[in-house]
DNA sequence: CTGGTCTCCTGATCGC
DNA sequence: TGCGATCAGGAGACCA
């Protein structure tokens, strides 16, 4: 996975829709039923603990900007260390989980109560599962470490059902841990991001694009970018999705015709699907719960592959920078063609 | 309101 | 062999 021509950019670092919701999957039913026993924080900061604020509580955020003003309704506070326990699910039984875009939320109980802890991995971000102790090397950049006792799961005849341990490492810390308090907090945080695109119906996910991309004054690539618009797509697949639909990335979004964005949303969707199904796509640092690496690369048509040639057309393939990411396309397979739609 | 730009942070890599 | 420069990028903060 080296890239070794002077020209090649590097692998991408972080973990996209398809390696959370691989992760999801691989750690879920290593939780459930298990209830946290002890927490060790590391690096405090990474943490952010919200609760429902007193007032105001149902402004509709829609007119507000960013993902956190969606957070409008919640507060930030500044735990003492007791509540930060809390707040991580000491002594909560984790029920289930749930992923919107690149987050990831593990829900727990304790007393009837629910909380939800979610997890963004930014760039180098890891949610990982261990059986026995983890060691923490000096590197490894490990922030917090959970531990589990077996629950009351009924074990097979005779055996104990073995606790285990969960850390969440991120070297670089553009990930980190939100702690809320309820499922309703959890969905008033979620409220502002867009459809998730890869659990969205096609119908849906088609018709919120057209809508979304029809009033966007920018780049489609920008736009797609945007959690807002839709949630889940970072910069490996909207450079794929766009690939795969011969759409340029600085084309400006409202100027596609309803047709080609649907052949986004119908690619975009086929992409991530097909990325989950190879267990995430990452490469460098992604790992899944159990230490494994994904196995997805190999799909990638453009990413990573600027001046190497078309795998369509053979021509060299385009590199810049746009809203402020690397960008890899091919300016003859993704011009604009009548014939394309 | 919108969209654009800066910033955070560390490790891998490259040129000298 | 070592060291500094460069690059990667999700998303909040900030600005026009």
């Amino acid at each position: 996975m080296q890239a070794k021509g002077a020209t090649l950019p590097l692998p991408s670092l972080m973990p996209e829709l398809p390696e959370v919701e691989h992760l999801r999957r691989t750690i879920e039913p290593r939780l459930l039923g298990r209830t946290v026993t002890r927490i060790e924080v590391r690096r405090a900061d990474v943490c952010k603990v919200w609760r429902a604020s007193a007032h105001g509580e149902d402004a509709a955020p829609s007119a507000s900007r960013g993902l956190s003003s969606a957070r409008q309704g919640l507060q930030r506070l500044q735990p003492d260390p007791a509540t930060l326990h809390a707040a991580l699910l000491l002594g909560h039984t984790f029920t289930g989980t749930q992923r919107r875009g690149k987050e990831l939320a593990l829900v727990a109980a304790a007393a009837g109560c629910a909380r939800v802890l979610c997890v963004h991995l930014g760039m180098t971000g890891q949610l990982r599962w261990h059986a026995t102790p983890p060691t923490f090397a000096p590197k490894a950049h490990v922030h917090v470490l959970w531990e589990l006792d077996g629950g009351e799961r009924v074990p097979a005849a005779g055996s104990k059902i073995p606790g285990g341990f969960m850390t969440f490492a991120d070297p670089r810390r553009f990930g980190g841990l939100a702690c809320l308090d309820s499922a309703g907090d959890l969905a008033h945080r979620w409220r502002a991001m867009g459809l998730d695109a890869l659990t969205t119906p096609p119908d849906d996910l088609a018709a919120a694009l057209v809508a979304e991309l029809g009033r966007a004054n920018r780049a489609v690539k920008a736009a797609l970018l945007d959690q807002r618009v839709v949630a889940g797509v970072g910069n490996i697949y909207a450079d794929e999705a766009l690939f795969a639909a011969h759409i340029l990335p600085r084309k400006l979004a409202r100027r596609l015709s309803p047709d080609r964005v649907r052949l986004l949303a119908t690619h975009l969707r086929a992409i991530l699907i097909r990325a989950v199904e190879a267990g995430g796509s990452t490469l460098r640092d992604y790992v899944n719960a159990e230490g494994d690496r994904g196995q997805a690369q190999t799909l990638h048509q453009v990413y990573g592959r600027g001046g190497l040639p078309c795998l369509a057309c053979g021509l060299s393939l385009q590199t810049a920078q746009i809203a402020q990411r690397t960008t890899v396309w091919c300016r003859a397979c993704q011009r604009d063609r009548r014939d394309w739609t």
